[in-house]
DNA sequence: CGAAGAGTTGATACACCTCAAGTCTTGTGG
DNA sequence: CCACAAGACTTGAGGTGTATCAACTCTTCG
């Protein structure tokens, strides 16, 4: 059976993606067959705005950011993707070009399926589809909120709540509270909030004074309170 | 056969929603006595945000908002759904409550088709599936968009481009241009855009001073150059 | 015709952006 | 391992756009 080099060091790749559950063991090691792997580098761009790709991406191992480039030179980050996750699902559900570009913010191995062995599959077992649904109804929900906070929200707000956000996918237990590795750099996160990166960094100096978080290097943060930031 | 005096009256009901092309005549006639119908005036609130509904809500005729409420008091708009148009698919597929309240913008027919029923509709007819994961990923990309202007672009830019997005949707020719009937009040823009009622009132004018809108009373208004709105 | 609601316009305040200087961190080559 | 350079972050000062508050006008409808 010709699985490939990764998925053999790894475990099964397939088996990491929610939305390959559905299968049986035999039926994943097929699809395995049809998985194509690639690496790339942090900082690499992986899939363009505007792009017409025609294979479902998954990211099997890193982490990448999903965004649009305005004309003004600003970017805005849509979303994180990690282990598990998908995209390119718009070029196969509406033969619509990528609405967003995809760049890794850590070195990230991918698999790719092409879009007629995923529609075949599709066919074979509705229960996938539900499961994208699923996934669907999850991102427009993240959406909802983005669209809420940027729309009704205050500076102040947003960055407790990307906190918030933050701490949920990515926190760890802490004697003092909860330790978060950030995904981004100031920049990142600044572009994800709509703000700019002086402005990120001084709320984030301003609640380390007032005793909410503590600031441990660029890259991580332990929140004391939060309650704190839950009530912004 | 007991199809409802609406569904007779107005032709089958079932014909405007696009979920339900897959179906053939005499489906779409079973699927027509499963569908409760109800009528909301202009104003009556529809849905709550955290409610647990069971049933997929179809806009039969008429229009609503579907929209949040920050703790400060104010309301992000996130769609406006019209004739054709579901909501309440969270609750259905993913057992979630309601992640917004939906309010009628003028008086509105609606058809309810309960869990089970579509759940059962979904199993025998999976084409009606990948119909909602288009759709789903028409709104995604519709809140990307949403999510980059609230996020980096600044006010003439948002209200350049809410104008365009109604002209696309409510425009209709006109010898100078475009008439678009506004589906909001001033309010309404701003809740959609994230920006104050005056606010949206100022950019307003300030494009009608430019030439390049014409402000018919405060539910019309004529584009008068289309490129001038589009380089924001 | 009058009242209530919606819209406009003006003055002021403030939050965030911009620009700039300085510090801290990270990675690299000697 | 240290020194240095490049990049990331912080902090400050000043400008700008939008919110807020307030007065006024226009529209709608009983």
């Amino acid at each position: 059976m010709a699985v490939c080099i990764n998925c053999r060091h790894h475990g099964l790749c397939v088996h990491r993606v929610a939305i390959f559950s559905p299968l049986s063991a035999e039926e994943s090691h097929r699809v395995a067959e049809l998985l194509v792997h690639k690496e790339y580098r942090k900082g690499e761009l992986i899939m363009i705005e505007g792009e017409q790709i025609s294979r479902l991406i998954i990211v099997q191992e890193g982490q990448v950011k999903a965004f649009r480039s305005t004309a003004d030179g600003r970017e805005q980050i849509l979303y994180i993707f990690s282990s598990g996750d998908f995209f390119g699902e718009k070029n196969l559900l509406r033969n619509q070009p990528a609405s967003y570009s995809v760049e890794a913010l850590v070195d990230t191995r991918l698999c790719m399926i092409n879009k007629s062995d995923f529609e075949q599959l599709l066919r074979a077992h509705p229960e996938i589809g539900i499961k994208i649904m699923e996934e669907l109804c999850r991102r427009l929900e993240r959406l909802e909120t983005a669209v809420e906070s940027l729309g009704a929200r205050d500076g102040d707000a947003r960055v407790s709540s990307v906190l918030l956000e933050f701490a949920e996918r990515y926190g760890e237990d802490h004697p003092r509270g909860v330790l978060v590795k950030l995904p981004f750099s100031r920049q990142g996160i600044a572009d994800y909030v709509g703000l700019t990166r002086e402005t990120v960094s001084r709320k984030l100096s301003s609640l380390q004074a007032e005793g909410v978080v503590e600031l441990i290097g660029n890259k991580k943060l332990l929140i004391l309170d939060k309650n704190a930031l839950e009530s912004n």
